[in-house]
DNA sequence: AAAAAAT
C-alpha cells in the first residue's frame, strides 16, 4: 500500500491490511444505493459538442485555474449554477449559508438520518433535470474499514534518510494534525486507524496540499496510496467541485498499470471519500464498459483507470478531461516506460487535459531509473522531487535470501519451502512466463496443494477471483506473473518467493515488496541459476545495501561477470 | 523473450 499502506506501490491499504472486499465477482455496480439513479443529465448534449473542449475555458473573465477553480461563475448551464447557489461545492470554511451538500450537514458524526434528510432535500430541490451528481450513501462501515495491519517496525520508518529538493519546498508535518484537510478526512482516517502519518506522507501531503507537483520516491509498502489519496480528495473537498459537475469530467485522474492495483486504488479511495459528496470511479480493461458508463454517468469526481481502458472511454466520448485538475501516476517509472508512454501522452498531451502548469501533477514509485526520471518531467512544472531512503532501495522489514537451485530442481525445492511454511501465512510464487504459471499452479495442484494463479491471459474474472481467494486465505499460495508485481497490498504474505528471478532489478524490488509492509517482517526467497546473470550486479548491490547476508557464490561470480560484461550499471533502458 | 494494457 501506499499508505501507509498507501502508495501505491504501495498503497494505503497498508494501514488497515488488505482491501475491503468491496464486490463481488468482479463487479462493483450496485455497491451503493443511489438516490437519483442515472440519466440526471439527460438535457446536457453530448459531451463535446456543448463545451467545444477548451473553448469551455474562455469568456469566463480571467484566467482560469483548475487547481483553483473559479466558484459561481454562473457560466455553465444547469447544474453548476444551481450547485452554486446551493452553495454545495465551496470551501467549507467560507460557506455555510444553506446546507452544504459537500459536506455532511450535521458534521462528521451524524449518522445515516441526516444522510436520508439530506437525499430528501436533494430531491425536492432537483426537480427540474439538474439534478447534481448522486451523492454516495454511507456504505457499511464494515465493508469499508477493516483493521489496522501496522506491524512492530512501524517506528524504525523514522530512521530513513530523506531526501526533498525544488523550490521553496513546504516544511513537513509530524501529525495529520499538522495540516488541514477538512473533518471528513480526519474522521475517515480515524476510521482507518491511521494513528501516525508515514515518511512518505509526512513529506507528500503537505507539498501536495500547497499545489506542487511531485515526484516521489518511497520504498514498498510505506503508505504512498494515502499519501497521494488524502491531500488530493482533501483539495477537492475544499474547493469544490468547479466546474466539474457533470459526471463524465473528472476533476482528479490516477492511473495505474496493472487492473487489480487501479482496483485497490478504488478502493481505497472509497474508504477516504466516506460519508463525502465526492464520489470515486474506476474503470478497467476486462470488465462490462456498459457497467463502467453507467457508474460513471452517477457522478465522477476521481476517477482511477488503467490507459487503455480509458482511452477507449475517451474517444467513446465518456470522459472528458477537461477539468482535470489533479493527475497521479502510480507506479509512475512503470507508466513511462516503452510499453505505457505513449498511452500516457495520448492521455495527457493529445486531449483535453490543462497542461502541466495548470493541472497539479504527482509521481509515485518505489523504483525510478534515472533515465525515466528524465523522461517524468516532461510532464511535470517546478516540481519537488522527494525520496525517502534511496531511490529503488529494499525495505530491512524484507529478510532475502538468494539460494542456488538448478532448473530441474526447482519445483522439488518449492515444496520444501512450502511444507516449512506456516498454516495461516500467505506465500505468493513469482514465475516469469504466464505458461509457467499455469503449470505450476497445475504442479502445486496435482501435489494436493490449496493455490490459486493469476496472469494477464485470464479472463479478468478469473484474475479477480484468484486474488480474492488469495487475499482470503481461502488459496494461500497464489502463482502470478509480472501482473502481480506492483502495488497490491495484500496483509498477511510472509513469503515471495521468487521461483524465477525477474530480468530487471526494479521488477525483483517491486516483487518482494509484496511482502514486509507497514513495519510487519517478510522473507523473500530467490531461485537462482545460470539463467540469472544478467542481475547478478544489481542483486548484490541490493542484498547490501539491505544488509542482508550475501552468498559467498553470488560475490564471486558478481566480480567475474565485472570483468567479463561491457556493460553493467545501467546503460540498458 | 516476456508481461502488461482496449476490443
Amino acid at each position: 500500500m501506499t499508505h501507509l499502506s498507501g502508495s501505491s506501490t504501495d498503497s494505503p491499504a497498508g494501514w488497515d491490511g488488505g482491501r475491503s472486499n468491496g464486490f463481488v465477482n468482479g463487479y462493483h455496480d450496485g455497491r451503493d444505493g443511489r438516490v437519483n439513479g442515472s440519466g440526471a443529465f439527460g438535457n446536457r448534449g453530448s459531451l463535446r459538442s456543448d463545451r467545444g473542449g477548451r473553448g469551455g475555458f474562455k469568456g469566463r473573465g480571467g484566467a482560469y485555474n483548475p487547481i483553483q477553480p473559479v466558484q459561481n461563475t454562473g457560466m455553465n448551464v444547469g447544474a453548476s449554477a444551481v450547485a452554486g447557489t446551493a452553495a454545495g461545492w465551496r470551501s467549507p470554511e467560507t460557506t455555510r449559508t444553506g446546507p452544504n451538500l459537500w459536506l455532511p450537514t450535521k458534521g462528521w458524526n451524524s449518522k445515516c438520518q441526516s444522510f436520508a434528510l439530506l437525499c430528501l432535500f436533494v430531491c425536492a430541490r432537483y426537480t427540474d433535470g439538474l439534478t447534481p451528481p448522486t451523492p454516495t450513501p454511507p456504505p457499511p462501515r464494515s465493508e469499508l474499514f477493516s483493521g489496522s495491519n501496522t506491524g512492530i517496525n512501524f517506528e524504525k520508518y523514522d530512521d530513513i534518510p530523506v531526501e526533498a529538493t525544488g523550490h521553496n519546498c513546504p516544511p513537513h508535518i509530524e501529525s495529520f494534525h499538522d495540516v488541514a484537510m477538512g473533518e471528513i478526512i480526519m474522521g475517515n482516517i480515524t476510521l482507518s486507524r491511521y494513528t501516525r502519518p508515514t515518511p512518505v506522507q509526512k513529506h507528500a501531503i503537505p507539498i501536495i496540499k500547497t499545489k506542487r507537483d511531485l515526484m516521489a520516491c518511497a520504498q514498498t509498502g510505506s503508505g504512498k496510496t494515502a499519501a497521494f489519496l488524502l491531500p488530493v480528495l482533501s483539495q477537492i473537498y475544499t474547493d469544490g467541485p468547479g466546474d466539474a459537475l457533470q459526471a463524465q469530467y473528472p476533476i482528479s485522474l490516477v492511473l495505474a498499470p496493472t487492473r487489480e492495483l487501479a482496483l485497490q486504488i478504488y478502493d481505497e479511495a472509497r474508504k477516504f471519500a466516506y460519508r463525502s459528496r465526492v464520489r470515486p470511479c474506476v474503470v478497467y480493461g476486462g470488465a462490462d464498459i456498459g457497467q463502467q458508463i453507467r457508474d460513471l454517468e452517477r457522478g465522477c469526481h476521481l476517477l482511477v483507470a488503467t490507459p487503455g481502458r480509458l482511452v477507449d472511454m475517451m474517444e467513446r466520448g465518456k470522459i472528458g478531461l477537461d477539468y482535470c485538475s489533479y493527475l497521479v501516476l502510480d507506479e509512475a517509472d512503470r507508466m513511462l516506460d516503452m510499453g505505457f508512454e505513449p498511452q500516457i501522452r495520448r492521455i495527457v498531451e493529445q486531449d483535453t487535459m490543462p497542461p502541466k502548469g495548470l493541472r497539479q501533477t504527482m509521481m509515485f514509485s518505489a523504483t525510478f531509473p534515472k533515465e525515466i526520471q528524465i523522461l517524468a518531467r516532461d510532464f511535470l512544472e517546478d516540481y519537488i522531487f522527494l525520496a525517502v531512503g534511496r531511490v529503488g532501495s529494499t525495505s530491512e522489514n524484507i529478510t532475502q535470501k538468494v539460494v542456488w537451485v538448478e532448473e530441474s530442481d526447482k519445483r522439488s525445492f518449492l515444496l520444501d519451502l512450502l511444507n516449512a511454511t506456516g498454516k495461516d501465512s500467505l506465500t505468493l510464487v513469482f514465475v516469469e512466463t504466464k505458461k509457467g504459471a499455469d503449470a505450476l499452479e497445475d504442479f502445486l495442484y496435482r501435489e494436493g496443494y490449496a493455490c490459486t494463479s493469476i496472469h494477464g491471459d485470464r479472463s479478468q474474472r478469473d484474475r479477480e477471483e484468484a486474488l480474492h481467494q488469495f487475499r482470503s486465505g481461502r488459496c494461500p499460495i497464489l502463482v502470478a506473473t509480472a501482473v502481480a508485481a506492483r502495488g497490491l497490498d495484500i496483509c498477511n504474505v510472509k513469503h515471495v518467493i521468487n521461483f524465477d528471478l525477474p530480468s530487471d532489478i526494479e521488477e525483483y524490488v517491486h516483487r518482494i515488496g509484496r511482502t514486509g509492509r507497514v513495519g510487519n517482517l517478510g522473507l523473500a526467497t530467490s531461485f537462482f541459476n545460470d539463467k540469472n546473470s544478467n542481475i547478478t550486479k544489481d542483486l548484490l548491490d541490493i542484498l547490501v545495501e539491505a544488509k542482508q547476508e550475501v552468498p559467498s557464490w553470488l560475490e564471486s561470480l558478481a566480480y567475474e561477470h565485472q570483468h567479463k560484461s561491457s556493460t553493467r550499471g545501467r546503460a540498458k533502458r
